[in-house]
RNA sequence: GGGGGCAUGGCGAAAUCGGUAGACGCAGCGGACUUAAAAUCCGCAGGCCGCAAGGCUGUGGGGGUUCAAGUCCCCCUGCCCCUACCA
C-alpha cells in the first residue's frame, strides 16, 4: 500500500531541523496527559460546551471512519475551549454485543476479559490521534457501575407503565439466535448485524412504549434546526403518522341479516366509502377462521398456507401480482348499506391498523389492480374538479376532487368530505376518527448472554416483580456455559435463575433475556455528564449544566435507530423529572464514509488489492491482465481497500492523517483516500516546520508579550503579510462557525503559509511574531502536536512553564484587525454588458461617481464603447462597474 | 411508487447577499539546484483559435428573469441515498 514510505528513506539532511511527527507525538501526548490539560473544567455559571461522538463498540481494531468521526469532534472542541467556553469532550464504549459473545463460543474466552482487552487496546489507538479527551469520564456499558444504571431506568419504563411483556410475532435472527426490533431488520427483510434473513416467530418480549411517544417524536423534529433536513425526514418517514378513520362493516349472511360479526378497517381516505365494492382481510387476521364458509374452506386454507410459506420479502415485492381469494361471507358497507363480499389477499399486513382494509377500486391503485384481476366492480365516487365522470382505464384516482354517487355528501370536495364521513359514522356509531403511525413498540429483548440483564423477576404469586433497588445491579454471571447451539445462557444456568420474590419471599425466577444493546447507548451521553455518580445515572444539576449535547458528531446509519430511541429517552427521562429538557442533541452532523481505491476485474468479479496493482495508471489483474474497474467504495476487508489508522500514524504521523481528512473533503460528504494527497499534507506540514526553523535561526522569539505594531509605518511587504494573517483568522474563525467547514479552514492555513514563505523574511520583527504567533494558534486544533512543538521552539512557553498555562492549547482565538484588512487601492473590475472586459487599479475608498468616472475614462470603456456613451452605468463599490451600451 | 440529495478542469474541491467561475490541494508540464536522481525552490496550467496582443466559449441539457446567473424560476436528463403493497 505505502509504496513512499517517509521514514528511513528521508536523506539525513539536518537531524535538528526536520519534521519527525513520531518523535513528537508520543511526547505531547504524555505531556498533555500529566498536565491534566483535557481535563472536564467544573467552574459554576460559565459558558459550557458539550462536543460528542458516537462512542465506538469496542471491536479491537481502529478503523478511518472512527477516525474521520472524532477528528471532526476533536477540532470542535478545541476551537471552543480557545473561545473560551468550559468543554466536556468525552469517550467510551458501546460494549455489549454480540462478538464478544461469539468470541466466547468460537475460542472459550469469557466475554467480559475480550471486550476488556478490545477497550484497552483501542484507547491506546486513539490516543495516538491526540484528542483532547477527557478519559477520566470514560464509560463501558458492560461494566456494573453503567449497567447498574441502564437496570435502574429500565425500572423507571416499568414504573411509567412503558415497559410491557406481551406475545407477538417477532423478527427471529436464525444466525445470531436472538430476536430483532423493526429497526434493526432491513427492506429486505434481513439482520442489521448478522445479515440473514430474519423468521417470524411468535414469542412472549418485553416492549418498550415508544409509540405513547410518537406524535411527541414527530412533532418536536422541525425544533432540531441543527439536524440535516434528511435525517429529520426519515425519522418523520418512519413514525409514519396517518390520519384517517376506523369504519366498521357488520358481517351479514345470505339474507342480509347482521351476524353480530364485525370487521373494523382502517383508511386514510374515508371519503371514499361509497365506492367500496369489497372488504379485504389479512390472511393472518382472527376472524378468517370463523367467517369462512364451509364451501370455501380448503380454497382458503390453501391460500393461507401460500402466504405463510413466502418470506416477507417475496410477499411484499411490489412486481408481483396481487393474490386472493373469497370467503364466502358478505359484509354491509354501512354508508349506503351495499353487500359486499369479504376476501382475503397477500397484500393486506396484519401488522398494521386492523388488518384489514376497505378496497375502493376507482381510488386505490392496489385496490384498482387486485380489482382488475378479480373482477371486482370498480365504482367511482370522485372525480376531478371540473371534469366529468370518465372511465378509469390506467388506474385509480388518488388525487383530491369532488364526491358523486356518495348520497349526501354529492357534490362535497373529497378534502371536507374525510371529516363530514368520520364526522357521520361517529354519530351513526360505524366508526371514528383515528391516527395511525407506522410506528411499532421497541422490542428490547434478546436471548443473549452478553447484554444487560433486566431486572425482574417472575413470581407466580405475585407475576412480575421489579428486583428493588438495593440489589441492583442484577449483575450477569461469570461461570456460564456457551455452546453454538442457541438459546440464552443465563436460562441454562439454574443456580442464577432460581431467586426468592422479593415481594413474598417464594421461590421465584429471574427474567433471562437481556437488553437491546440500543438500549445502554440510549442514555450514555448524559452519563458523561456524571460519570462516577453511584447514587443516581446523573444528578439533574450534572445533566443540565452539560446537556443539551452541543455539537454531536457521527454515522448517517444511525439516523433512525439511535437517534430515535436516544430522543425517546430522553422525553420519558423529562417526564419523570430527571431531566430538564426536550432533546438531547442540539446540532448533529453525519459525517461521511471514508472510501478507499477499490481495483475489480470485471470479467471475474474478484476484488483485487492495490499492492498486487504494479501500475496504477493501467491497473491490470496480476494474473489474467485484464483491464481493471477502478472506483472508490467503503473500506472493507473483503475488498481489500481499507487503509489501516496505525500504518498512516506511522509514516506521517497523526497531525498529517487529521490535516488530510480534514482537507480532503467537507465533513458531511464522503471522502476518498488517496495516498498521494496524504503526501502533499505531510509536505504542507513540513514546510510550516521550516518555516519556523528560519525564523528561529533568525533569532525570532515568542516569548513574553508580543512586540507592538507600528501600523503606521509597515513596509508593502508586512502590510500584504498583516493581512494575510487576519484574513486568515477571518476566514477560519467563520469556517468553525454554523456550518462548519474544515476544509476550506485549512486551505486557509496554506494560503497563510504561502505568504509568509513571500514575505515573512523581508518582515520585521513586531509584524513577523504576530504572523508566526497566529500560524501557530490556528493550526492548534488541526495539528495540536507540531503547533506545540514549534510553540515550544519559538518561546511560546518555557520548559519550565506551568504545562497547562503555556500550551499553545490555552491560548484564547485570535481576533481580527479590520484595519489590517484595508487596502489603498483595489482592483475594480470593468465589464460592458455583464462581460468582464478588463481591471482598473482603483482607491479602495473611491465613491460611486468616483468609480464610474475612473471606468468611464478607462481604455477598456474607450476601446468597447466606442465613444458613445452606455445607456446604463450600474456600479457596485469595491466590485465592479458594469456599463451597458 | 414515495421522499431526500447531487451534477463545476485530468482528480478532490472553492465561490456569505446574484457581481472577476475554478481559491486551496493532488496529478501533470517547464525551469533552477545536482555528476545524476530524490527532496526543495520558481513558474505554467478549463477548452478552442492565435506567434502574440487578444478573441470566442465554458459550472449535466433546454428555456426564462436580470445590467449581470454555478447561484433565482420552469422543463428535461443522469447518478447516489433512504423508504417501500402502511390502506
Amino acid at each position: 500500500m505505502w509504496h513512499h514510505p517517509r521514514t528511513g528513506s528521508r536523506p539525513d539532511v539536518s537531524e535538528a531541523s526536520r519534521y519527525q511527527p513520531q518523535a513528537i507525538e508520543s511526547r505531547w501526548q504524555q505531556a498533555w496527559e500529566e498536565a491534566g490539560l483535557n481535563a472536564t473544567p467544573e467552574a459554576e455559571g460559565a459558558d459550557t460546551f458539550y462536543a460528542l461522538s458516537m462512542f465506538p463498540y469496542p471491536s479491537g481494531n481502529l478503523h478511518m471512519g472512527h477516525v474521520r468521526n472524532y477528528v471532526i469532534t476533536d477540532v470542535v472542541a478545541r476551537v471552543q475551549r480557545m473561545r473560551g467556553k468550559q468543554v466536556l469532550h468525552p469517550m467510551g464504549w458501546d460494549a455489549f454485543g454480540l462478538p464478544a459473545e461469539n468470541a466466547a463460543i468460537e475460542r472459550g474466552v469469557d466475554p467480559g476479559a475480550w471486550t476488556d482487552r478490545n477497550i484497552a487496546s483501542m484507547r491506546e489507538q486513539l490516543k495516538q490521534l491526540g484528542l483532547s479527551i477527557d478519559w477520566d469520564r470514560e464509560v463501558a456499558t458492560c461494566h456494573s457501575d453503567y449497567y447498574r444504571w441502564t437496570q435502574w431506568l429500565f425500572l423507571q419504563f416499568l414504573d411509567a407503565g412503558l415497559a410491557y411483556q406481551k406475545d407477538a410475532t417477532v423478527n427471529w435472527d436464525p444466525v445470531d439466535q436472538t430476536v430483532l426490533a423493526n429497526e434493526q431488520v432491513d427492506s429486505e427483510g434481513r439482520s442489521w448485524r448478522s445479515g440473514a434473513l430474519v423468521e417470524k416467530r411468535k414469542l412472549r418480549q418485553w416492549f418498550l412504549k415508544i409509540t405513547a411517544y410518537a406524535d411527541q417524536l414527530l412533532d418536536d423534529l422541525p425544533k432540531l434546526e441543527g439536524w440535516p433536513e434528511r435525517v429529520r425526514t426519515m425519522q418523520a418517514n418512519w413514525i409514519g403518522r396517518s390520519t384517517g378513520a376506523e369504519l366498521t362493516f357488520d358481517v351479514v349472511d345470505a339474507e342480509g341479516a347482521a351476524t353480530g360479526e364485525r370487521i373494523t378497517v382502517f383508511t386514510t381516505r374515508p371519503d371514499t366509502i361509497y365506492g367500496a365494492s369489497y372488504v379485504v382481510l389479512a390472511p393472518e387476521h382472527p376472524l378468517v377462521g370463523t367467517l369462512t364458509a364451509e364451501s370455501e374452506g380448503i380454497h382458503v386454507e390453501a391460500f393461507c398456507d401460500l402466504v405463510s410459506r413466502q418470506s416477507e420479502q417475496e410477499r411484499t415485492a411490489e412486481d408481483k401480482p396481487k393474490r386472493g381469494v373469497p370467503i364466502g361471507a358478505q359484509v354491509r358497507n354501512p354508508a349506503n348499506g351495499e353487500l359486499i363480499p369479504l376476501w382475503i389477499a397477500d397484500y393486506v399486513l396484519a401488522e398494521y391498523g386492523t388488518g384489514a382494509v376497505m378496497g375502493v377500486p376507482a381510488h386505490d391503485q392496489r385496490d384498482f389492480l387486485f380489482a382488475r384481476q378479480y373482477e371486482l366492480p370498480v365504482k367511482q365516487v370522485i372525480i376531478p374538479e371540473g371534469s366529468d365522470e370518465h372511465a378509469f382505464e390506467g388506474g385509480a384516482w388518488t388525487e383530491a376532487g369532488v364526491l358523486i354517487h356518495s348520497g349526501p355528501f354529492d357534490g362535497m370536495a373529497s378534502t371536507e368530505a374525510k371529516a363530514a364521513i368520520t364526522a357521520a359514522a361517529e354519530d351513526q356509531g360505524w366508526g371514528k376518527g383515528r391516527v395511525q403511525f407506522r410506528l411499532r413498540d421497541w422490542l428490547i429483548s434478546r436471548q443473549r448472554y452478553w447484554g444487560c440483564p433486566i431486572p425482574v423477576i417472575h413470581c407466580d404469586s405475585c407475576g412480575v416483580v421489579p428486583v428493588p433497588n438495593d440489589q441492583l445491579p442484577v449483575q450477569l454471571p461469570r461461570d456460564v456455559a456457551f455452546s453454538a447451539k442457541g438459546g440464552s445462557p443465563l436460562a441454562q444456568l439454574e443456580s442464577w435463575v432460581q431467586v426468592d420474590c422479593p415481594c413474598c419471599g417464594k421461590p421465584a425466577r429471574r427474567e433471562t433475556d437481556t437488553m437491546d444493546t440500543f438500549m445502554c447507548s440510549s442514555w450514555y451521553f448524559l452519563r458523561y455528564s456524571d460519570p462516577k455518580n453511584t447514587e443516581l445515572p446523573f444528578t439533574p444539576k450534572a445533566v443540565n449544566r452539560w446537556l443539551p449535547v452541543n455539537q454531536y458528531v457521527g454515522g448517517i446509519e444511525h439516523a433512525i435507530l439511535h437517534l430515535l430511541y436516544s430522543r425517546f429517552f430522553t422525553k420519558v427521562l423529562r417526564d419523570r423529572g430527571l431531566l430538564g429538557f426536550d432533546e438531547p442533541f442540539s446540532r448533529l452532523l453525519t459525517q461521511g464514509m471514508v472510501q478507499g481505491i477499490t481495483y475489480k476485474n470485471p470479467k471475474t468479479g474478484k476484488y483485487i488489492a492495490p499492492g498486487d496493482v504494479a501500475d496504477p495508471t493501467d491497473p491490470r489483474d496480476p494474473i489474467t491482465g485484464d483491464v481493471l474497474d477502478t472506483f472508490y467504495e467503503k473500506m472493507s476487508k473483503s475488498k481489500y481497500n481499507g487503509v489501516d489508522p496505525a500504518v498512516v500514524i506511522d509514516n506521517y504521523g497523526a497531525d498529517t492523517a487529521r490535516m488530510f481528512i480534514l482537507f480532503k473533503a467537507p465533513p458531511e460528504k464522503d471522502l476518498e483516500w488517496d495516498d498521494a494527497d496524504v503526501e502533499g499534507q505531510f509536505r504542507f506540514l513540513q514546510r510550516i516546520w521550516r518555516l519556523v526553523d528560519g525564523a528561529l535561526h533568525r533569532g525570532l522569539c515568542l516569548a513574553g508579550a508580543p512586540v507592538a505594531i507600528d501600523t503606521a509605518n509597515l513596509t508593502p511587504a508586512e502590510k500584504e503579510l498583516r493581512r494575510a494573517v487576519h484574513t486568515a483568522i477571518t476566514e477560519i474563525s467563520d469556517d468553525l462557525d454554523g456550518e462548519y467547514q474544515f476544509n476550506t479552514a485549512v486551505s486557509e492555513l496554506m494560503k497563510l503559509s504561502n505568504a509568509m514563505g513571500d514575505h515573512l523574511e523581508s518582515s520585521g520583527e513586531a509584524v513577523a511574531t504576530e504572523a508566526l504567533r497566529t500560524l501557530l494558534i490556528l493550526l492548534a486544533p488541526f495539528a495540536p502536536h507540531l503547533a506545540e512543538e514549534l510553540w515550544l521552539k519559538l518561546g511560546g512557553r518555557s520548559e519550565a512553564d506551568p504545562l497547562a498555562g503555556g500550551s499553545v492549547h490555552r491560548q484564547s482565538w485570535p481576533m481580527a484587525d479590520a484595519t489590517a484588512l484595508v487596502r489603498d487601492t483595489i482592483p475594480l473590475v470593468i465589464q460592458i454588458k455583464g462581460k468582464v472586459r478588463g481591471n482598473l487599479e482603483v482607491p479602495a475608498d473611491a465613491d460611486k461617481a468616483t468609480l464610474q468616472k475612473l471606468a468611464l475614462e478607462s481604455d477598456v470603456a474607450a476601446k468597447w464603447l466606442e465613444g458613445k456613451a452606455p445607456s446604463r452605468v450600474i456600479v457596485v463599490p469595491g466590485k465592479l462597474v458594469n456599463l451597458v451600451p
